[in-house]
DNA sequence: TCAATATTCTCAAAAAATAATAATCATGAT
DNA sequence: ATCATGATTATTATTTTTTGAGAATATTGA
């Protein structure tokens, strides 16, 4: 490990599970030479990617709150999901979470999520985290749209043994039916008690491969109410890709008249 | 430049204005060949830290709101503190937000912030964006309590010409007069029309300096209404500062068991 | 004060990044 | 389809950095 993949090996332990390190312990668990972690420690600290904790343990430093405020200023999925996002939550008329995940890094990834203001309950999609790409249906819709040539490296990755192929089988069934379909409704998957509606936001041409939800009590919901959700969902979710597309097109050729 | 700091010279021109940028613009702003900031920038995409936006443009990618979830997670400030920007938001009575902002890089950052369900403005302190550190009762107050070699230090980097003496006199002043009332009250000073109270969220031994604020129409509170709110800010404030404390301590011990 | 630990410094060796160029790959226009 | 244009990657000798081992120094707690 040397370079930047030497600082990255370091940012990327730094993990809510284990949020500080001392030095000697980074350069244990890396392999790498204490003066040299010290000197990756000090560019990161001077940066302000880490900062110093407690007596000699580092955590994650400001740098990424400033960034991360860029992007939420920044990124068109979150900007323009944003608004969209806050239209589901007022007319879903029962307590929910809508939000707004992502393909990233072999994983989903939510990246924007307002709750209705008497909300009882959280999703376990937060802003950030990284969940599985194989459950729930803000993860299967997203994975269901995913390119081919992603999908089936995905599935070579995961390590096939003999009776997962029929489970492959199965999801590749499953997938087709979301895709068909154009949205998917599933159940305690995640959360238990909690169901979870999705519909795909998908611009090709961008690169975006993501999924808008909306999560509520199971029990809470009935069939017409589940029907109206499912409605409300998959129109904010092509009323939002229409919308990407726009601003796709005007950044598009923004950048052709600068070049 | 070279090494960590092409990455960060890159990372850094990525920035809410100027969100967007190719790789030819990126290795004439920087003054580095394109051969190598292709390779940076494929190491930046490898990680997440960048992503490809439309056509040849790159954007700042998802690894930064994966690592602020993570710090929001951890960071002591951020953990402890936003159970009292909500309760301080909960007894405040007046429409307001309630925010929490710490030193950073020579400016003033704010690192969480909660409205009260019916304020109808915001303030311009938002989470990660960096503010100027001499206006406003939320930086005075962080200003106040910088350890002096650190406030010294800005002052002459600040560059301050002869007729600045007196400016730095009288700023000296009013942080000294900040020092002792243990509050900071202004209005006006960042956005018109609303008033800012402030209180330090001080752990020299942490090396945190930080404070918590209240913002409010100025026109909304009387006399009597501002009495309180400074009351609730200060109070909420020392009761951070004390269960900082608390964590803090209980951190250094965990560290010394651990070695 | 001392002892223990964290941190920085030094410097020769080694590895890795660099930059110029060539080659390849997309993309849009004709 | 083909071409032209620009984006991106590969190649490679060179040079610059980084690296790492240990020594030196600072910091901290007893």
């Amino acid at each position: 490990m040397a370079g930047f993949s030497r600082f990255l090996g370091v940012l990327r332990l730094f993990t809510p599970d284990t949020p500080a390190w001392t030095v000697p312990a980074l350069a244990e668990t890396t392999g790498v030479p204490a003066s040299t972690v010290y000197r990756t420690v000090r560019d990161l600290v001077a940066s302000g990617f880490l900062e110093q904790a407690a007596e000699a343990s580092y955590r994650l430093g400001p740098a990424f709150i400033e960034f991360d405020r860029s992007l939420r200023l920044t990124d068109p999925l979150v900007v323009a999901g944003r608004p969209v996002l806050h239209d589901v939550v007022m007319q879903a008329h029962v307590p929910c979470v809508a939000m707004l995940a992502r393909f990233y890094n072999g994983s989903v990834m939510c990246v924007a999520d307002e709750a209705a203001a008497d909300t009882p309950f959280r999703s376990s999609y937060e802003r950030g985290r990284p969940m599985p790409l194989v459950r729930g249906s803000t993860s299967k819709v997203i994975l269901a749209h995913l390119p081919t040539r992603q999908f089936n490296k995905l599935i070579e990755n995961a390590g096939l043994d003999n009776k997962a192929e029929a489970k492959v089988e199965a999801l590749r069934t499953e997938l087709a039916d979301i895709r068909k379909r154009g949205f998917c409704s599933t159940a305690s998957e995640i959360d238990p008690g909690l169901a979870g509606i999705s519909a795909p936001v998908i611009l090709k041409d961008a690169g975006i491969v993501a999924s808008l939800s909306i999560v509520a009590h199971d029990a809470g919901i009935d069939e017409g109410q589940r029907r109206r959700l499912i409605l409300l969902v998959v129109s904010a979710a092509s009323l939002l890709a229409e919308d990407l597309r726009h601003r796709y097109e005007a950044a598009t050729k923004a950048t052709q008249k600068v070049a």
